[in-house]
DNA sequence: ATTTTTCTAGACACAGCTGTCCAAACTGAT
DNA sequence: ATCAGTTTGGACAGCTGTGTCTAGAAAAAT
């Protein structure tokens, strides 16, 4: 059942600078353990002595870093709204040349997982079911992202209407995309791009755009 | 946040025989109110504690019911599997005119709840995270449905391969749907059945039958 | 060298939940 | 009216989790 490992703490990690003092962990190492616990096993999961117990360190070391269990969590929550929808915006708010650049760079968001974390995304769905205001959060993030499509495609010529409806469509689709946790490689993934891109569109994408996004692929090495 | 009711209680339902004893609740309660707290809240949260509160009844009376707190869990999924799976198979295996029909009769489980409960379906599906064996067995269900809708193509002509392909894309299909929560108006929802189907049987569906399904739903007049 | 700061450990209190045991209540049958 | 069977309530033990407080260890600052 518990056959996954801890993710990287800080003190093994040659890319981060020795740790100072005696410490031992970090407030990172908790964030991150616990965002991977939130993303596996859901908040309930996310529980201080298994954390410390998984991090060799004592369960009150905790309580320096963070003020309590609500603190932790808050944390995951901000790094959810900054990590996903502002990364979403600020891919649809560049000025790209045409439509199909745009939607390219949309796309961007949910290939590369640097970008857009889907797990932590539904995963903070999953845990809005216990809690009525997280709910409202996501309602509000939500309609950020899609008013965010929608600023794209109407920047491009789209009437308010069509924006609006083509910017639903896209997102709902390309979270319906990973809600059914569809696995296919990334060439099958890529060769339907242009259909769909049109469908999007109402009209066929602009080629050279559409290469360039490939070519973005190929160069992420992006399975 | 906790502004449900809890379901009725067959100390107040009319239609059950009065409880014979001074008996205050019955096995059927606490599996109706467990379902309920399931499909809201996971599987955490069916705890014996505060459903006997909301039954106004003695913590230890489950312990007449239930062997444990597993025990009734283990009550809920096999009510599960008899409620989902084996209604779907059922309805595939109906013997009717054609492929037309066979999948309104598919599709029928999915628009009566009485039939196919989805929120229970996800919540299992949820609950299954940390739980591998519950993981197989869903699998296991999966793979199951899945059969019982290609033997239906088969059955209507299809060939072994395209009717393995058009069941899964048919299974698929329909919990993607349910699993986004799309809620549209049932007149909405049937209007884009014609069109679905064409796309289903690979050729337009047999008139007489979508509207014997049309008649169906009006009659049971589910909304 | 000592003092201060930073971080960790251990003990304690407390709350929530499970499961067991036994007594009590109520009903239906004899 | 009593007895047996059925259902519930209350007390107890035990486990897991949170949060607080205090002492201690190690490095950094003076």
């Amino acid at each position: 059942m518990d056959d996954r490992d801890t993710p990287l703490l800080d003190r093994d990690n040659p890319d981060v600078e020795p740790l100072a003092g005696h410490t031992k962990v970090t407030r990172n190492d908790w964030l991150n353990i616990a965002r991977d616990i939130l993303v596996n096993d859901g908040v309930g999961e996310v529980k201080i002595l298994k954390m410390a117990a998984q991090l060799g360190v004592s369960r009150s070391s905790f309580y320096w870093y963070f003020e309590n269990r609500k603190d932790l969590l808050a944390a995951l929550l901000d790094e959810w709204a900054a990590r996903n929808t502002a990364r979403i915006v600020a891919h649809c708010a560049r000025d790209v040349p045409n439509i199909t650049a745009a939607l390219c760079s949309f796309f961007e968001c949910f290939v590369d997982p640097e970008n857009f974390d889907t797990g932590l995304d539904f995963a903070v769905r999953e845990w809005a079911r216990r809690d009525a205001r997280l709910r409202a959060r996501i309602d509000a993030a939500d309609a950020e992202r899609i008013d965010a499509i929608r600023a794209m495609y109407e920047r491009h010529g789209y009437d308010p209407v069509d924006a609006d409806a083509r910017g639903r469509i896209l997102y709902f689709m390309q979270l319906g995309y990973h809600a059914l946790k569809v696995s296919e490689p990334m060439d099958l993934r890529l060769s339907r791009v242009g259909p769909y891109m049109h469908g999007f569109l109402g009209h066929p994408p602009d080629e050279a755009a559409l290469a360039a996004f490939h070519n973005y692929i190929k160069r992420k090495n992006l399975s």
